[in-house]
DNA sequence: ACAATGACATAAG
DNA sequence: GCTTATGCCATTG
């Protein structure tokens, strides 16, 4: 676990249950707003089990991605429905009602520095 | 050091 | 709304 896969890490810890957050918002927190790619990238190479709630971040279109597995989609989706998030028709989450709102520069400070 | 890779993002057709 | 093309970045081999 290398820097940025910990700091990803951090963040997405920290997001509440029944709350979605994008890649790319995860890597404007980081102040790395072009590695979106890698945030995923982090998250798909995340052992089991490990803690971090990697269900809660999806694309910017509010769809699952996990293109990787092809139940990977049903199980990211099966978890958020558990935690109270829904989908629409088109298996989309409304950002409005279950978007997260991140932290606050100070709080990312403060979390990256412990 | 170089090339390839991936759970992205955004613009364009 | 869907498909294609292009940019971006850290990690790996």
């Amino acid at each position: 676990m290398t820097g940025f896969f910990e700091r990803v890490y951090r963040v997405v810890r920290r997001i509440p249950p029944g709350r979605v957050v994008s890649y790319g918002d995860v890597a404007r927190m980081l102040e790395h707003p072009h590695a979106a790619r890698t945030v995923g990238w982090a998250l798909g190479s995340l052992p089991e089990g490990s803690g971090v709630p990697w269900q809660r971040v999806i694309n910017s279109e509010g769809r699952v991605s996990t293109s990787h597995q092809e139940d990977g989609v049903n199980l990211q989706r099966a978890l958020l429905e558990a935690e109270g998030v829904e989908f629409d028709e088109s298996g989309r989450v409304d950002w409005g009602r279950f978007g997260w709102v991140g932290l606050s520069r100070q709080e990312i400070e403060a979390l990256l520095d412990a």
